[in-house]
DNA sequence: TATGAAAACCAACCCGA
DNA sequence: TCGGGTTGGTTTTCATA
């Protein structure tokens, strides 16, 4: 099977669970699980497998403490894009090292972009590009002085 | 040695290379890279444990097509919160299952909060809750049509 | 579709340098 | 602080139910 599309998938018990452990801690042992869950490790390693060929996992990745190794400053960039050209820049704006998100939206706005920075600077001629950019009417900013949550994981 | 606040925490070769490659796929193993490296699986192993410890690493976790799994709204709230609660808020705010980040931000709001829900209604049920605490004194709403890219790994 | 068993592979620990 | 070596755990495959 490969990747379905927009429809929706469900999960039966084993794979919820599965992937819970996985959301809690990626680099946890089936093993280990299968012996928790009472299934044999070769049905978890399948499970696993399926719900990457489907789609449901993207990938295993590593939080960081940016702010540890110098990103100290993010901001929410609300951007008022013409019209004709929303999609062409959410493809080229998806694209840059900096951006953690890039949002459609509905209102004021067209699109809202998380983006991380090392410097004030940075952060400054990334702002500049941007309302260079033919394709931007109008920027909004907020700095964020302090990221109290940030963790992509959602109860599931 | 213990985590160790915010000072900056510089990265030899070893540990940069280990990092990205852990970004990319928290389930690699250790020897395997060890070997494309040329470094012993010991010496990752080390790298590994010391990141973790001082907090760099804050965890493992996996990338999850939410949209698949029926969660097909995600909201971005601004709120506008009476001063003194300010991190009082954050506090309570926090712990909701929806919320996936929370930004301290300087501006016309207080906070930016991103949410994602099942439907319609579980927003709507939200933003009455929310209006209905007495520390928030206003908030604004973008419906996020469209999740062009989430992704919480930046260049590092 | 799940499993047990086996082979290949891997992590974790300790100790010597 | 690193890395070799060992021990015991882990993934992956496949034949079978």
């Amino acid at each position: 099977m490969t990747t379905n599309g927009k429809r929706k998938i469900d999960l039966d018990t084993i794979d919820r669970r599965l992937l819970i452990e996985l959301l809690r801690d990626s680099r946890v042992s089936l093993r280990r699980l299968s012996e928790e869950m009472n299934v044999s490790p070769a049905t978890l390693h399948n499970r696993l497998t399926k719900m990457v060929q489907e789609g449901v996992i993207r990938g295993f990745t590593t939080l960081v403490d940016y702010t540890k190794l110098g990103y100290s400053l993010s901001a929410i960039i609300m951007v008022k894009v013409n019209g004709k050209y929303l999609v062409e820049f959410e493809k080229e704006i998806s694209n840059a090292d900096n951006i953690v998100a890039v949002y459609d939206v509905v209102g004021e706005y067209d699109v809202v972009l998380i983006a991380k920075f090392r410097s004030v600077e940075d952060l400054d001629v990334f702002l500049k590009q941007l309302l260079k950019n033919s394709k931007v009417e109008r920027t909004y900013t907020s700095i964020v002085l302090n990221s109290v949550k940030e963790d992509p994981r959602v109860r599931i």
